[in-house]
DNA sequence: TTCCGACAGTGGGGTCGCAAT
DNA sequence: ATTGCGACCCCACTATCGGAA
């Protein structure tokens, strides 16, 4: 399969805003695939290939390459000429090279490859290095694009997916089978390869999550406490255990402690899925950016500085909560309504579970979520009791709440927009009043406005503008903006030692000028820091 | 015919490790 | 030692398509 067709298709991909008519394009394109005059085992390269520059990424998870790396590039070949498995070893070399000199050598490396490239070619390339294909379609529609073109039902290929943890290997195995269904079938849970992890919706209160989970009132649902962590799945067999984040990447040798609270579990063989974070003797939580460090830190205490690294890394000991159970000796329970796995759960995961209410009654809830907070947790994740465990997909089976708080504060500069925020300001800079009469920047958003709120401040902001540096445009400190945000976090970027986590707008505030914005000490109040 | 679920896009702050400077 | 970059951790929100109601 040559590179040219690849990027010919995503051309039609992106000239289209139809989603069946993407599919029908990349489906078109994995039959050439599958059918082509490549030997057996060579089809089946191909396509995962395939499937994976269509749905927006290399095969490769890094590479090394980056944003960095597209700044200075040949000028393009005349003629196609390229494979997909030639610009898929490419990448493959450029990942393996590591110690001094590497970078020089990835550089010349994706010089000669997009030297290769066609413009058309040199265009995918770099979206899919920069991981901005922008052709509005992902994995989601290669999901539905596969089941088109192997002519099976969609749900059947997106559960293979969830349970395989990848697109590829399931694409190249349907579409090359005699029997499609019986391929799809082939792909079970297995202990020891992580699967898509079920994710949540959010819901601005309690009352509005019961709503959405339990219309009519009277089934009961689960709510559990949402930590402030990272997701963690866990297998188990016997003493082989496995931890992988939310993106299925393996960090087991960073989190030797959780291994150990699983190794001494009662059950042999077991799949956990839950939250792991660094709380204090009293079982408080630290602050997100402790777990953050801990997690990121690979295998502690060996080579440069190991006393001070593995007295942080006792310090910072993780510790897991577990919410779900996805099989247990032998028994799969992904298809398990929740209630039924909540018993197993607390068979074999206790006392390391999330606490939890169950209850029908959406005061009660409320009273809980407002005891989780008190305990200084995140908030509570709201489930109905008779859901299976639909991985992968963001379906309504789970919601989570957590409390918003808001700040009015200024707008100091705005940032241009991209791709269909091309033509507007968009980012904009916040800052809150300080003493010395001026304001100091807490962070950016570019979040909550609509193409109105778009429209209406790329015109506001040109007329306060001062400067403009040709992306970012300052303006002068005169427009209050209500914030919405989660919390506020220590920082080393900007001048205050601390910034919002997860702003977004809410309004623009016409009936207050600066001078009523709130303030820093404000801010500093309401951090506790 | 209208409604709403699912998806892609548009970026945010922080953390680490690594290579180059 | 410092800096820049890549890769990941946590994400919220809006516009849009197309199937469900």
């Amino acid at each position: 399969m040559l590179l040219a067709e690849v990027a010919a298709t995503s051309d039609a991909v992106a000239a289209t805003r139809s989603r069946l008519a993407k599919r029908a394009a990349i489906a078109d394109l994995l039959r050439r695939t599958a059918t082509g005059t490549a030997p057996g085992h060579d089809r089946a390269d191909d396509l995962e290939i395939v499937v994976a520059y269509l749905a927006g990424s290399l095969r490769q998870r890094r590479t090394g390459l980056g944003y960095a790396a597209l700044r200075d590039l040949p000028p393009p070949a005349d003629e196609p000429g390229l494979t997909v498995r030639e610009v898929d070893a490419a990448f493959a070399a450029m990942a393996a090279f590591e110690g001094p000199g590497s970078a020089q050598a990835r550089s010349t490396a994706t010089g000669e490859l997009f030297g290769s490239a066609t413009e058309r070619e040199q265009a995918l390339l770099r979206g899919l290095v920069s991981g901005e294909l922008r052709q509005g379609a992902l994995d989601s529609v290669m999901v539905d694009a596969v089941a088109e073109a192997a002519e099976v039902p969609a749900d059947a290929v997106r559960r293979a997916v969830m349970m395989r943890g990848a697109t590829g290997p399931v694409a190249s195995a349907v579409l090359l089978a005699d029997d499609p269904i019986a391929a799809l079938a082939s792909f079970t849970l297995e202990v020891g390869r992580p699967v898509r992890p079920m994710l949540a919706q959010s819901a601005p209160d309690i009352a509005a999550a019961f709503e959405k989970l339990a219309p009519d009132g009277d089934a009961g649902l689960c709510v559990d406490v949402k930590l402030d962590g990272i997701r963690i799945q866990v297998h188990r067999d016997g003493d082989d255990v496995l931890v992988v984040t939310r993106s299925l990447d393996d960090i087991t040798a960073r989190v030797p402690e959780i291994v150990e609270v699983v190794r001494a579990l009662p059950t042999r063989r077991l799949v956990l899925d839950g939250e792991a974070l660094a709380v204090d003797e009293d079982g408080v939580p630290r602050p997100f950016q402790e777990t953050a460090a801990r997690s990121a830190t690979r295998e502690s205490g060996r080579g440069r500085g190991a006393p001070a690294e593995a007295e942080l890394a006792e310090q910072l000991r993780l510790t897991p909560f577990f919410f779900d159970v996805l099989h247990a000796d032998g028994r799969d329970l992904v298809d398990d309504p929740l209630r039924d796995r909540l018993a197993v759960l607390d068979e074999v995961a206790a006392p390391h579970t999330v606490r939890r209410l169950v209850t029908a009654d959406a005061d009660a809830a409320a009273e809980f979520f407002a005891g989780a907070l008190r305990e200084g947790q995140e908030g509570v994740v709201v489930k109905t009791l008779d859901a299976p465990y639909a991985a992968g997909r963001r379906g309504a089976g789970w919601v989570k709440v957590k409390p918003r708080q808001t700040l009015d504060l200024v707008v100091l500069a705005v940032e241009r927009g991209s791709g269909r925020r091309e033509g507007w300001l968009s980012n904009i800079h916040l800052g809150a009043r300080n003493p010395q009469g001026g304001f100091t920047m807490l962070g950016k958003t570019f979040k909550g406005m609509t193409d109105e709120t778009l429209a209406w401040q790329t015109r506001r902001f040109r007329e306060l503008e001062v400067e403009d540096d040709g992306w970012v445009v300052t303006v002068r400190p005169e427009q209050v903006v209500e914030i919405a945000f989660d919390g506020l976090q220590r920082s080393t970027r900007y001048p205050g030692g601390l910034a919002l986590r997860f702003a977004r707008v809410l309004r623009y505030r016409d009936d207050k000028s600066a001078a009523e914005a709130d303030t820093i000490d404000t801010v500093r109040l309401l951090a506790g820091f």
